[in-house]
Order: structure tokens, then sequence, then C-alpha cells
DNA sequence: TTTTTTTGTGCAATCGTTGCCGACATCGTT
DNA sequence: AACGATGTCGGCAACGATTGCACAAAAAAA
């Protein structure tokens, strides 16, 4: 950061012969192997997918030189034919997010064993980034989608449109309720609950909450979790005492500025509770820079998926949400939905339950 | 972690009318437009990509519908016709690795401005996995590669049986010398050199170094400039002070037993010198249960792109990669590579700068 | 020997799109 | 009047794979 990038750039002259990158490269076909075994495509076609009705010999002749010409199946081609491609679309707002990397990993767990493939997108929390995303993968065929909204997404046009001709979709952390579909959510009001009764045992009073977009569904009840929390242990809720970040703390400036607004707060707060992995990072950043030191001058609660967190100085309370087994029951839901063979028509809502790592 | 995880489980029994979630779900196609208005598919194509052998008239009528119906060609369709798919994979180890999430970001920042989706595939650090996530993508007519090899990728063959048939690749990060193509790469070498001298600036004599596997580019170079480091400052080279960790730190057992072993040398270590994000972060988190405190008890530089290593207690020193612009150079070579109308015989190899934050 | 059954294989359509060629009609030119 | 040029459009084939239907040859039954 700041200066120039110093790129030192090697050319190396050694031609390369074999070098043909304009030429698409090509695959071996169902078509090639027809060819040179004097047979039909169909037959060949067959022979591959084990039919009956192929003799054994012809079978064996097939599949031998399938081996030999080391033939796949062009998938492409079976998505065109078959309208589906054995792939699954996840949205997110940003892999640079422990909660969401986490999330991804459990998800791929099982998509794999299952034969399904995993395509990754990032929203960057834009509603116009999101809308591409779910089209073109929507386009390629996914045979169905995990999402996790975007801080800007109130329109959800471009998930109804799918959603209605069919494309299953699960929504998980971040969900609607505009759609009735399965969905996968942490207990995100009792986690908010929990830390900010923490914090008023720990003696704080004036509990700054510091939090994302306010449409999302983690904002509204984690917000309900900490309001209710505060008026439980009689004291007041207080506007100025909470901060909506729009960006979900991807932008610096916002949390240096939410937090500063929060300060100018009288009497100041002494304690803040943060809802998201950025902005808790970035709030901690913040703090830090003030040169304000976590529990001593100020209490200090955030959600976070950090692994790193016990590193920190002094090592913050947390709420961590289990990632890896929320991604693993969304796609279990998914899949099951892409593979019913009636229409679905029950759906659940999984809410897992958070855990809070308090600080020694 | 530890215990069970609690579910709650919500049925929500509303029946939802229009979920036909077992039909395919069916798009508009150039057919509809074309019996719709009674012209010829190849008439409507045309008019839609504005050919001018088609009247003005026609055009607008087609237009106009299609817009009414909301009609995407169909991707699909079109790689199948093209083979090309405008769409390029990204192959690394882990996305929650903060460096490779940053270069991801680089990568997509200019990728979508070309017209290009990213595909994300993580290997986790498994030769299998890599194997099975290239053949994927080339099966499914992405238009180039982005690689950073797994720890386990000896054998490359997956790769060359791609690139000599025509595909675009490009490595970064984590090279290798046995394919000819463009490389993107930052001065691992004068990272750990500067890293070793700086820890032997600081008074440390006896220098540890915990990296990834032998093979890969990174672990070579880093371990070269560590040991060019020492001969420099009359530092005799010890085999026993280095630790080779095979899964590049993604198994906490690992780094564990590691630490232990080099600890366990006589006499012991006097400084730590880690190569890669998971195994600096990791390594902390080991000197951190043992009770070590870095710069007191133990030197410490590591090379990792985290963005909270400021927040750590105390704040270890490290080496930082410019991860956002060598994602940037990598996609722009690809694309150079995917567009260019000639084959490709002469290739470059960018060698980005680190830069060395020290804790003060 | 004739008819029926069985077995193995090929043809053609399909998925959505585009390239190529051919079919007209209209106009102007010689 | 005959011809070519131009403008506008449709038909066919192809991309790679699957599949219902038809058809052949061989085996079995009559």
């Amino acid at each position: 950061m700041g200066g120039g990038i110093k790129i030192h750039t090697f050319i190396s002259c050694r031609i390369v012969s074999k070098c043909l990158h304009t030429m698409r490269f090509e695959t071996p076909t169902i078509k090639d192997i027809a060819r040179a075994l004097g047979l039909s495509t169909s037959t060949v076609s067959r022979a591959l997918r084990g039919s009956y009705e192929i003799s054994d010999e012809t079978k064996k002749l097939v599949l031998e030189h399938a081996e030999k010409i080391n033939y796949r199946p062009n998938p492409i081609a079976l998505s065109l034919k078959e309208r589906r491609s054995r792939a699954i679309g996840v949205i997110v707002s940003e892999i640079a997010n422990n909660f969401f990397s986490q999330a991804i990993n459990g998800i791929e767990s099982i998509a794999y064993n299952r034969g399904y493939h995993v395509i990754i997108s990032q929203s960057h929390e834009s509603y116009e980034r999101e809308m591409v995303n779910v089209r073109h993968l929507a386009s390629r065929s996914v045979d169905g989608l995990i999402v996790s909204l975007s801080s800007e997404s109130t329109n959800l046009e471009h998930f109804t449109e799918l959603y209605d001709k069919g494309l299953p979709i699960v929504f998980f952390d971040r969900i609607t309720r505009e759609i009735e579909t399965h969905k996968v959510t942490a207990n995100n009001y009792q986690g908010a609950y929990e830390a900010t009764e923490h914090l008023i045992k720990n003696g704080c009073r004036r509990i700054a909450h510091l939090t994302g977009a306010p449409y999302l569904s983690i904002t509204v009840e984690r917000l309900e979790g900490y309001k209710d929390a505060l008026a439980k242990n009689g004291i007041k809720y207080q506007d100025s005492l909470v901060s909506f970040s729009n960006h979900g703390g991807m932008i610096t400036a916002e949390i240096e500025e939410a937090v500063t607004n929060l300060f100018a707060a009288k009497p100041k707060p002494d304690a803040i509770f943060t809802s998201g992995d950025r902005l808790s990072t970035g709030c901690l950043s913040v703090l830090h820079k003030m040169g304000l030191r976590i529990n001593d001058d100020i209490g200090f609660v955030g959600f976070t998926n950090s692994n790193i967190i016990d590193l920190l100085n002094p090592p913050p309370t947390v709420i961590r949400q289990p990632a890896f087994d929320m991604g693993q029951a969304a796609i279990e839901l998914l899949i099951q939905m892409i593979e019913s063979k009636r229409p679905v028509t029950e759906f659940v809502t999984k809410v897992f339950e958070t855990e809070m790592l308090v600080s020694k």
C-alpha cells in the first residue's frame, strides 16, 4: 500500500513449437469413436452407457477405444440436451470473509460427493453484481442456487423470476421472507441477545451497536436480540447508539465514520457490539487506531468466524456461527429439491445455534 | 467446536401453488420469437445481431418482441456452437486465504469489465482435487485458466494435456518451469532475504524456517532467499532448522508438530520465519499456545496478507505480496492469450516486489 | 419353409444458435 | 427485353450427445 508497485518483467524468448493458442482446442467426441470403429454414433452412445441392446463384443470394442483416445463426454452438449448441468451456483457477498469461506467449504464437502460441481460467485454487496451473477449462473443451467443476499438487495425480482420458473433456490445467512423456500440461518437473535447480555453483566450500560444494512435479515434479527437484552435488563434503547453500515464493513472509511459518530453520542458508549465478520475486524482496527483497548477502555463483542481472534490483543469475546455445518445443511436441502420427483411444497428453515467464545 | 450443534428446524406448511420444482425451467428462445412473428429462426437471429441483411422494420419488430418476452441468448448453446464460453477458470488451493481472495478480487476486477465470467475452484492442496477441477473446467469450455498449483502437484500432465491442445493457461504464485507460458509471481527470494536479514539485524542467530511443500516454486525461492541471507551474514545453514509442511498449514496438528520439532533443535532457535498465509497464522497460534511472546521470547517474520495482523499481540513483522495487482496482471496476460489472433510464442514472467511491514 | 421373435444397429429428431447458400422480388442498366 | 445488382428472407446443416422408432439379420418357433 502506498507508493508504486515495482514489477520486474522477464521475457522468455524461447519459442515453443507446439503452441497453437489461437485454434480452439479439440476433444475427442463420440463421432471419432464411431468413425474409427465403423459404427454409428447411436451405437457408440449406447455402448458407453452400457445399454442392454448392444452386444458385449461391441461394448468392449467401444469402451476400449474410448479409453484409448481418452474420451470424455462433453458436458456442454449434455447440458443443452438435458437442461441440467450437475453444477450448483453459490452467491455470497465476499469470499474474503471467514464465515462465507467456511460455509463454502461445507457446501463443497457434500456437493462433490453427490456429483455436483460448485461455482462460486461474489456480489461484493452490490445489487447490480448480484443480478448479473444470478442471471449468468441461471443461463448456464446451474441446477440450483445457494444464496446469501447482498446488502443492497431489496428488490428480489431476479430471484423470483427464476424461482417461479422452477429453479431451486436455498437461502442462507441473509435470508428473505419474500420467497417461500428452504432456508438456513444462525440463531442471530439469540446470539445478539447473549452478546449484549454478556456486556451488561460486565458492567456496561451504554452499549453501541454497529451493524450492516438495515433491510438484511441478519441485521433485523440481531438488532432485535440487542434490543430485547437491553429491555430485559432495564436499559433504555437509544437510536443514537446504533449505526448501520450499508457496505457491511467492506469500506474502511465507512466503519471509521460510523465509530466516530457512535462516540459522539453523549455520554459516550462504554461498549460496542458488532454484527458481521468484516464489521467486527474493521471495528477492532478502528478502535486500535484510536488507541482504545477493548475490555479496559471499552467493552466489545462481535460476530466473527475469524480463526485468529485468539491472537488479538486483548482477545475479544466473539459470537461464532457454525458456518461449515450451515453450508452443509444448505446444500443438502438444495440437492433434495433438485432431485425431488414431485414438486416440493413444504419448506423448512433450519436455525443453527451460535456459540459465544468469551475472552479469558 | 466441541459438543453437538443444536439446530432448530421450523417447518413452514404453507403450500405455494406456483411451485413446479420438478420440471426444468424454461427460457424463451429464438424459436419462440420466430413462431410469434411468423419468421424463420435465422432471420430472428440476424435481426438480433443487427445484421445488415435484415430490414429495419423487421429488426424493430424482433427487438421489441424479444424485449417483451425477456429473451436472453442461451450461453450453453453458444458455447456448444462457438466452442468458447467467455468464462475463465481460477484454481487456487484455498479461498480462505487472504492472499488468494485478494488475488481473485484483482482477477474479477478486470475480467468483468472485459466481459468474462470468473469461475473459482479450490484444490484444497490436493493433487486429485486439482485434477478433477481442471478437467471439469476444461470440459465446460472455459476459455482459459489461471492456476496456483496445489502442494501435492508434482505431476502436471493434467495441465500439459490441455495446454498442448491449445487451452491458454497462466500460472501465478505457485508456478512451474515445466510449462512454458505466462507467469505471475512475487519476488519470493527477495522477500525471504529481507525477512531473514531483518531477524539477523535484530540479533537473531538461530533462525528456523517453517515452509510449505518442498517442490513448490515459492518454497524453493523463499528457501534460497533465507539461505543467502544467512550466508551473507556469516551464519551457517542448518537442515534441522527448516521444516516442510506438506499441507501448507491447512492441518493445525501438522504445524504444531513442525514447531515442536524445530524447538527440539539444540540449541533452540531464537527466531522463526514462516512462508505462507496459513503457515504464518497457524504458527502464531501455536507459539501463542506455547506461551511464547514474539519479539520478546522469539523473533518472528512471516509471509501473510492478513489484514488484521496489526491487531495481534504483539504485531508481528510480515512480508506482504501485492495480491490484487498480481491477480490483475494474471488475468490481463490470460485475456491477451485468449484474444490473440496469432499463436503466442513469447512468454513473460512478471515478478512483483514484496513489502515488509515492520512491527513498531 | 414360413412366420414370429429376438438381437443388434442405424436414422433422425432434439436441445438453441449461427453460417452458408439459395430463393425470390425489386430496381436500375444496357 | 434481358440481365445483373441489391435487398430481404427461409432452409439446411452443424456443434455433441441421447433416444424413440424403424429396420435388418439371425435365431427360434410354427
